[in-house]
This record gives structure tokens, C-alpha cells and sequence, in this order.
DNA sequence: GTGAAAGCGCTAACAA
DNA sequence: TTGTTAGCGCTTTCAC
């Protein structure tokens, strides 16, 4: 103790010490220390005279001498890529809601990093030389990117949103959303409308993740007995991409139903067919992905399948905790099943 | 020094420290730290020496140790609200990654944290006496909420995006975004289109931010001469009393022309002339507020007014940066100017 | 210009 | 059950 006097709450220069609580307490620093990490030790009239005395300061334990002393951080670092602009793609927001909500239940806070311009990487790096998280989740698996490839390499800890799509030796966690099996639902949904001639508009090919997405189409097509030739396109994702996509499609295939790989995808097709007077849901239905706020606010709203991402950030987190305890307990990936958002275009 | 033996890149158990570096230029760990620091301080030779070190052992300093010594995170703490589902409010998402690139260059890291339910203040409260983040970025101040004032109180450095409407005695620094400017250039653009009657569909009266806007249009009626009895709606933010708001406007006062507070409401606006066979842009203009997704992919595009979230960031962080400089120096306050984002329906 | 010593606030190991 | 000792990795005096 090399500190003369102990600061009351009242004259504090800075925030109360595990110093100040233990004089207040009459008890040593390392019983206050127990009393917050081990309660269990301590006879239940020391404990409770050192949490009157915690009460009293409104002490917390620092978090830099804490995180200095057990070499943990209690901080997950993200990587923030903002939503395109002219895109109806907006899961990041709903996501990383529900992350700094799940990672708030397992004691964790969620630190968020930007991509340097090219070099991806270097904000990973900086984070993880520097102990600054204490593990990552890697959201843009689906680019091919290179860094949960780096990131294993180094043995840094991480829980991927997507699955190892080009990396068939990953061996980290990873939680994905079936994506496949919405298109599928998508569908089948329209199938079951009457629909016969449903087409697709989704990504180019060198998308797995939209190639995995317009299987689910054509796979439900195919076991109803339907045909699928001519009925689909691969373009960008972008809005003008899908209502040429549409407007080809409909002059050459005459299709009663559209199931798009996303909400940007399927707002191109409103747009193709109310420049030539059809009316989505009636004449022609339409069915989006991704449940964006665009497919909730047109009117009439624009049907889509809806990612379980709330359940996302729970799994992520389940398997971060794991991944992070002593031994590490990996857990099983998960898999999650898409929704369908129903609304007027189908 | 009580390490036994230097541990190299190759054979790390750990990632290297200052002794390593140390040891491998053959200096003192505070030259190290000089070099790193003060690198005024070294002879170039020296400095040289020390610095391929550094690069050597791919050296980063500790994070949690010198937060501890430095009293500083290097972390700027923020409340993430997710968008409302259902409407077009996303600002978030744009201003988060302004935010964290603007605070990257400026060497600080953006960590979120979620209001735990009913008390938006705890989040706050563990993190100021944690000493977990050097300040705070709050942006929900436009709710009337006690935040800045709880903030203020206890003298923790925070900037606010949002003037503190409700508190004329707040001292605290903040940046805004002049909605009454942004309501005003989109009614202005009307009038010049021809529009003489030209309606408003705002929020609540205890929205002081809604009536901000509003002055902006109710100015720019005035200014050109025009009334604006009965030409004026407050309502909630919903799709839904957006459309019918203006389904009473367009039968009790014929307006040309809307100008609203929200995307959100102007889709309602869409919603109700859509149901009247009246053509957005050719039969009645709109235009929106936020430039959101939505207003962006919808069929003709919503004309919209801006927020330069991006010059808000960088403005946040700037007055950040200098309220944790030593000494403190605390800049002015900034009002931004929004733009027009002209598209179909204006 | 460089090195030695001290200590930020905390917790792990051990002693009492 | 409680207290003592040591030290996490860094930076800040202060000698040299």
C-alpha cells in the first residue's frame, strides 16, 4: 500500500481502488479480489462487509490492470463494412445489434475496426499483436477472402458468420445461415401458389454463396417435376442489373414468379415490371432475400426471406465462449434455418 | 528483467515485449520504449537499430499495459441502437463506420455496447468507472433522454451528435446536422419546381428535432409568401400514418407537393398515392429525409435530404481528440449543412 | 542519449 | 478463510 490516504467517492481524484475498498473493509486487497472473483472463499460476513464497502465507493475493477493481470481482453473485434449504398442489403445493422447483445450476456464487449482501404488484414493484425481482442468474428467469408485462412494460421481465436466455402481445410467454428434452404422455401412457396414458371435471378457464379442460394431454387423445382432451363440469370447485384435481368426473362421465358438472391436483386424486378404495368403479387410474384427494410416499407411490402440473425449472434457468441475457455470446447457449426417474410408480392 | 530467456517470432509463447525488442537491439527496454514514444530522443543510429528490431519480432506493445500505465483505452464507447423494423430510419449504419474510420485515423477504436433493457444509463455507468473507454459518442439525444446530463454530472468527456434541444444549461460539445436547413432546400426546390401548396408531414410535437424541420419548411412556405394553414400533419413515424396523413392531406387540402420529416413517412406518402392512381414525381412530389436504402432502390428513386454523416464523424472525432488532449481544449460546436438528393419524386 | 528504478491496479500462487 | 508476495508489460521520473 504505498497510497497515503484512500479516496472516498466524494473527493476521488479518480475512480476507487481495490485499495480503497479493502481499507474501507478492514480486509486485504486480495480479499476483495475474491470477493469479486471467488465469493465463494470468503466466510458470508467478510463478503458482505467488502460489498458494502464496493456499494459505498461504486468501485469497479479496473479493466486495463484486469485485462493486464488474466491476459484477456473481454473485447470481440469486428471488422464494420457499411451497407452498399443503391443496395437494399442492410443485414450488418440487425447483425451487429445482436452481437454486442449476445457478447453483453457472456461478459463481452464488441470492438469495431475498418478494413485499411486494400490491406484487410492490417486491422486484424494490429488487433491481435496488440492483445487487444480477445478473439474476432469474421463476417465477409463469402468474398474469398484471405482472412479466416490467416487468421487460423496464426491461431488466433474466431467464430466465422459463413461456412469455409473455398477453403475446404478450415477447420475453425464457423454458424451459417442455410441459404439454400430459403431460396427453397422461396420456392416452394410460390409452387405451392400455383406457380409453375418461377424463375431465378441471382449472382454471378463466382459466388458460392449465391450459387448455394439458387440451388435451393432449382433443387425445388426439379422435384416438382418443373423445367429450369431459360428461367435463370446470373447478374451484380445491383438494382439495374436485376430489373434487366427481369425484363429479359420475361420476354423470353414468360415466368409467373421471380425468386431473387437479394432484396436489391428483387427491387430490380418491381421496377421491370411496373415499367410494362404488371402488378407484383398479382400478376406476377416477386420474393427477395435478406428481409431488408426496403422489402418491409414499399407498399404493399416485398416478400423475402428473413435471416435468423439474432439467432446468428447467439450461436456465434455460444461458440466464442467456448472457444475462449479453459481447455478450449469447440463447439458443433451451426447451420440456421432461414424464414419467409411474407408480404404482398407473393 | 526476470525472464529467463528472450523469446523470438519463431518460437513465441507468447506475442514478444518490450524486453525482447530490448534484448535483440541490445538496449534497455526504455529506450524501447523511446524509440516507440519519444523517437526524438534516440540517436538515428540507435533509433535504427531498435526499429529493425521492432520489425524483426513483428513487435506491437501490449495494449492492456500500457492503457494501465497511460490511463487510457484508446477506446471511444458508443450505444448502438439497431433500426427500428418497419421503417427506413438507417443513419446508424452509415454513421458507425464514419465514425470508426474517422476515429482509426485519429487512433482510437470504436467499442459498442447495448442499452441493457430499461436502463440506458448502466452501459455508461460500467464503462466510465472501468475506466474501459477514454469517452463517448452519444446520439440518441434527440429522445429528451437524461444521457448527456448524467454524463455532463460526472464529468465524463463525451461529444454528442444532436444539439441538447431540451438542455440550455449543457455545455457539453456537440455536432449536429441543420434539419431545419434540410427541410428548407427541399421545400425550396418545390417551390422553384412551380409547387405552391406544398404539405408537411412531420413527427410529434414533443419531437423537438421533428419541429426543428418543420420550421424549416413553415420558413421557406412563409418566405415565399405562401400559407400553410392546414397543410401540416404530425404523426408517428410509421409507414402507416405517413400514408394516412397524407390520404387526409390530399382529400382536405390538395398539396402538390410533400415534403416529410422521414423517408419513412414519405413511403407512406407513396403508399397513399399509389392507392389513388396518382404518380409520384409527375402527379405530386416528394421527397423524403435521411437518403435511406430505401429511398434509393424504390422504382424512380425518392428524393431525399442527405445527412453528412461522414463530415459528422470526422467533426465528432476532431472535438474528441481535443477534449482528451492535456490540456482539454474544446472546440465549437458544428452545425452541418444536409444536401438534396434529387431522384424521381422531386 | 541511455539506463536504473518505480509503480499503474489487478490477480495467481503460496503462506499463515 | 485471510494475508503476503510477486509480477503482468508498459511508461515516467530521475540519474548517469
Amino acid at each position: 500500500m504505498t497510497r497515503p490516504e484512500p479516496r472516498s467517492a466524494a473527493y476521488a481524484a479518480g475512480p476507487p481502488t481495490l485499495a480503497d475498498v479493502a481499507e474501507l473493509a478492514h480486509v486485504s486487497r486480495q480479499t476483495v479480489s475474491n470477493a469479486l472473483n471467488n465469493p465463494d472463499l470468503l466466510r458470508p460476513d467478510t463478503l458482505e462487509r467488502v460489498q458494502a464497502a464496493i456499494a459505498a465507493l461504486g468501485y469497479t475493477p479496473n479493466r486495463a490492470a484486469r485485462n493486464l493481470r488474466t491476459r484477456a481482453s473481454h473485447l470481440i473485434g469486428m471488422r464494420f463494412t457499411p451497407a452498399q449504398e443503391g443496395t437494399a442489403n442492410a443485414t450488418m445493422d440487425r447483425f451487429v445489434h445482436s452481437l454486442v447483445e449476445a457478447s453483453r450476456e457472456a461478459g463481452y464487449h464488441v470492438l469495431l475496426f475498418a478494413g485499411h482501404g486494400g490491406d484487410a488484414l492490417e486491422g486484424y493484425d494490429d488487433l491481435l499483436r496488440s492483445t487487444a481482442v480477445d478473439a474476432f468474428v469474421v463476417t465477409d467469408t463469402y468474398l474469398g477472402n484471405p482472412q479466416a485462412t490467416w487468421l487460423e494460421e496464426r491461431g488466433a481465436p474466431f467464430v466465422a458468420f459463413g461456412r469455409p466455402w473455398d477453403q475446404p481445410e478450415a477447420t475453425h467454428p464457423w454458424v451459417d445461415v442455410d441459404g439454400a434452404a430459403g431460396a427453397r422455401m422461396a420456392t416452394e412457396h410460390l409452387l405451392a401458389a400455383g406457380h409453375e414458371r418461377v424463375a431465378w435471378i441471382g449472382w454471378r457464379k463466382d459466388s458460392t454463396i449465391g450459387e448455394d442460394r439458387r440451388s435451393g431454387w432449382s433443387g425445388a423445382m426439379r422435384d416438382a417435376g418443373l423445367p429450369t432451363t431459360g428461367l435463370a440469370s446470373r447478374v451484380e447485384d445491383t438494382v439495374a442489373s436485376g430489373a434487366q435481368a427481369a425484363a429479359v426473362l420475361l420476354d423470353e421465358a414468360r415466368p409467373s414468379g421471380f425468386v431473387c438472391a437479394s432484396d436489391t436483386l428483387a427491387m430490380g424486378v418491381l421496377h421491370a415490371l411496373g415499367e410494362r404495368g404488371l402488378a407484383p403479387g398479382r400478376d406476377v410474384a416477386v420474393v427477395g432475400f435478406d428481409d431488408s427494410q426496403v422489402a418491409q416499407v414499399i407498399p404493399g411490402g416485398l416478400t423475402s426471406v428473413r435471416q435468423p440473425l439474432e439467432q446468428v449472434a447467439v450461436e456465434i457468441v455460444t461458440a466464442l465462449s467456448g472457444l475462449l475457455s479453459h481447455p478450449p470446447a469447440p463447439g458443433p457449426n451451426t447451420l440456421l434455418a432461414p424464414t419467409l417474410a411474407l408480404r404482398g408480392t407473393a
